[in-house]
DNA sequence: CTAGTAACAAAAAACATATTTTGTCATTTG
DNA sequence: CAAATGACAAAATATGTTTTTTGTTACTAG
């Protein structure tokens, strides 16, 4: 597969070839020398553009992180009832992952690895996540969807009875079960989280 | 097949130098060869008595899970309504979790273990706590305090919303958070549960 | 000044090999 | 006969050594 030669800024070119060596042979048989050769150039010229190769891994994970944040922030900015848009800010991210865990595994890997280890890039996408949906909630409070009064314990309730969905190393585990069955497990779990956050017995 | 029990069975004798010695240097520095030196026996005495170091790891957890799962069936035997019941059960494996986590990490690693690499004493394990809680549905559904129809999907919400305070990895993740913050949001993830199995939408 | 290279030291990984460990079994002991 | 041993082959692991990789820097070309 080609890529785009010269046009594409050397950043860019880089974390291709990288993202691709790591595809091709796993992290475990990927290093910064390889990944140069691969692009013509000489592995110090790596270091010019990403300081070292952690950094360069975080680069490949976020790069296929980013354009799921910002479309949670166009779901946060439409003009759905609140709830509606929790509800698709969760399924968003959670057929995401699903998705690239499905066709993209050695990518999909890269960032449970950056989940379990702490790394930056998987914590800040989970800031990221966690402050839409406080957005969301307080929208939702504000409007009287959700007549809960205490943010902070809401917010906790909507990550732990979603941990199962949105913990990236929990989605790897289900090899057994279809995409169908857990699609419609998630939805009952949301179902019930309507109820208790509309009933605002917290 | 119960045993007169002289002093103490050799196998039980194994068993408990096996947990110290992991406890002391952990799995990875846990040889057979060292448990039977400490037990002052040929290590090939060991395997007349458990058939592979694997088994015998096994049985070490095993060892722990044991009085959780008499603990569960004591429960589930008792006259309390069906939610408290369920309310019980769950609790008490989070707080036999948590508190092995706390006391006894190397063992309890062992059973992260376990859990991850799918051995049988986890699956096992899983599936006693699996039918303890189906039979307590069962239960609340014929006595009518939960209305819903499917058992099997009133099961997989329950276990869904409750992975992350069952989940043995999904535990050890929470180093910061407090055991009392824990203990309330798990509190409250059960509350929402019981008012939706109470409210029959599934 | 920007994009790049080449040479380098320190750290890590690969390798070949010696040692330990696992698991089996024929034999011993009480 | 039940409980245990010691010797053994195959597998796994530790060890010491060589090679590769990482990351830095002084330097070159446009």
């Amino acid at each position: 597969m080609a890529k785009a030669p010269s046009s594409e800024p050397t950043d860019a070119r880089i974390l291709e070839f990288a993202a691709e060596h790591i595809r091709r042979h796993g992290l475990e048989r990927t290093t910064v020398v390889a990944i140069a050769r691969e692009a013509a150039m000489s592995h110090g010229n790596v270091y010019r553009y990403f300081p070292s190769k952690e950094a360069l891994v975080d680069a490949v994970t976020q790069q296929w992180l980013k354009p799921i944040e910002s479309g949670l922030r166009d779901i946060c900015d439409g003009p759905d009832p609140a709830f509606d848009k929790l509800e698709r800010i969760l399924s968003a991210v959670h057929r995401a992952y699903r998705n690239k865990l499905e066709t993209d595994p050695a990518i999909f890997d890269l960032f449970i690895d950056a989940s379990i280890r702490g790394r930056g890039v998987a914590r800040k996408h989970r800031l990221k996540l966690q402050s839409e949906v406080r957005s969301v909630l307080e929208d939702g409070m504000a409007s009287g969807a959700f007549p809960a009064h205490d943010i902070r314990r809401a917010l906790a309730l909507v990550f732990d009875v979603s941990h199962r969905f949105l913990s990236p190393p929990a989605i790897r585990v289900d090899g057994e079960v279809t995409r169908a069955q857990i699609d419609g497990r998630f939805e009952r779990v949301l179902r019930a989280l309507r109820r208790t956050l509309g009933s605002g017995v917290l």
